[in-house]
DNA sequence: CAAAATTATTAGCCTGACCTAAATCTTATT
DNA sequence: AATAAGATTTAGGTCAGGCTAATAATTTTG
């Protein structure tokens, strides 16, 4: 089994890469994405481009892409990290903000039957607590059709499908106001000069939200027929 | 926090004083329950006695005695241990012999709130799968009125109330002859010149189970009074 | 297109946790 | 009391994973 680094740098630069749209990940990105110098990166990510199987391909002053015995390795770590955050949610009640934490540091430790009878106890889910997708043993995931809540027409009613980021701060807010996986929203209006969006919980108060931009963006939504 | 391979020491140190009522450990006896090198324990410890605060006493040709520092920090890991063991084996299904092996690695990276979300699932266990206490978040043990099966007088009837140690091929063997926790027995009789000890499932088959003193001391009985 | 700014790499150092081999201390034995 | 046997510690080394400071490569800008 790999190290706790190595597991963290690549679940890393996978999600770095995911975030990218498969863009090669910087040295500096990933340096503070992990809170360590450049200068560490530079050394750990030369042993895995030397290790046995290659686990990353590095094109200096490019970047640093996985290569499929890594990505391999990203996503086992991932399916470990979102199972756990599911369990965490389901068996012992916590909330959305607090998985995250907690999960990090399970996620190394945890053997493969203890991931199975979790999987098991939950029925195999296929989303985490913020929506994010928990890949199969063999590693595929299950796309959704989603867009950013900031490209979502106005008046074009959705649903709520999954949270980017791991902010406790910010999700205990959106859940404050409602904002929580399956709520079916409404865009009232987009201001201006990358204004704030004024949102409407369907269903619920009449209550009108605004979002700033940089929020609405982690806000995933499944669009559904305009039925007014 | 303690790093991993110190929660290690100190667990040890603290479970090897246990077994041998108080004793002070020696270097080589730790490192051999550890699996190092004697000059690794030497070191090792150099440091948790000059830590602050002092992690334990050391006595040169004499060995180690947790100091009460020492000793909370033990408890801690300890109580996570035990818990983790109760918690897997009841929400997750774990047999006996499967729960140490996935603990060792979970006790050092559950949080206070898990461990106490997990006690509360289980209302508050006293103690694991194995009959071994769970200290409380203070660290007091419950302790059982219990012998080892070997000072079990012949035509005494007693209930297995813990069984020492975590060897799965062994625990597996004693639960399918039907020696669980909470099992009625009876010895039938005592070989001479250390031999087998012969028991008997109050309760169930007749049969008569012949166990080596060596298995016998570690299988814990609380004595009931003699009804025939 | 050269200089400035940015980004990445190298060099050299540190710490924790291990190791082996050699030296030293203690205890037991003759 | 001297020595052999056994236990322990010291000396010196490795490896992973960090760090800072200095250097080098690339990109941007004037």
């Amino acid at each position: 089994m790999k190290s706790q680094s190595t597991e963290d740098y690549l679940k890393a630069i996978y999600q770095l890469q995911e975030m990218q749209n498969g863009e090669p990940v910087s040295t500096s990105t990933l340096a503070s994405w992990l809170g360590v110098a450049n200068a560490s990166v530079t050394g750990m990510v030369k042993r895995f481009s030397s290790a046995d199987p290659k686990l990353v391909e590095y094109e200096p002053y490019t970047g640093f892409v996985l290569t499929d015995a890594g990505e391999k390795i990203a996503l086992e770590v991932i399916r470990h990290h979102r199972l756990i955050e599911c369990y965490l949610s389901q068996a012992l009640g916590y909330s959305w903000d607090e998985v995250h934490e907690e999960a990090e540091r399970l996620e190394h430790v945890i053997s493969e039957a203890m991931e199975d009878r979790m999987a098991q106890a939950l029925g195999n889910p296929i989303s985490d607590p913020h929506g994010d997708p928990i890949p199969d043993r063999e590693g595929n995931l299950h796309q959704l059709n989603v867009i950013p809540l900031t490209q979502l027409a106005v008046e074009q009613p959705g649903t709520i499908r999954r949270v980017i980021g791991q902010e406790p701060d910010l999700l205990r807010y959106l859940a404050e106001q409602g904002l929580v996986l399956s709520a079916h929203i409404k865009v009232i209006s987009k201001a201006p000069f990358n204004g704030p969006i004024s949102i409407r919980i369907v269903n619920s108060s009449e209550t009108i939200l605004a979002l700033g931009r940089e929020v609405a963006e982690k806000i995933l939504i499944q669009p559904s027929s305009n039925t007014r």
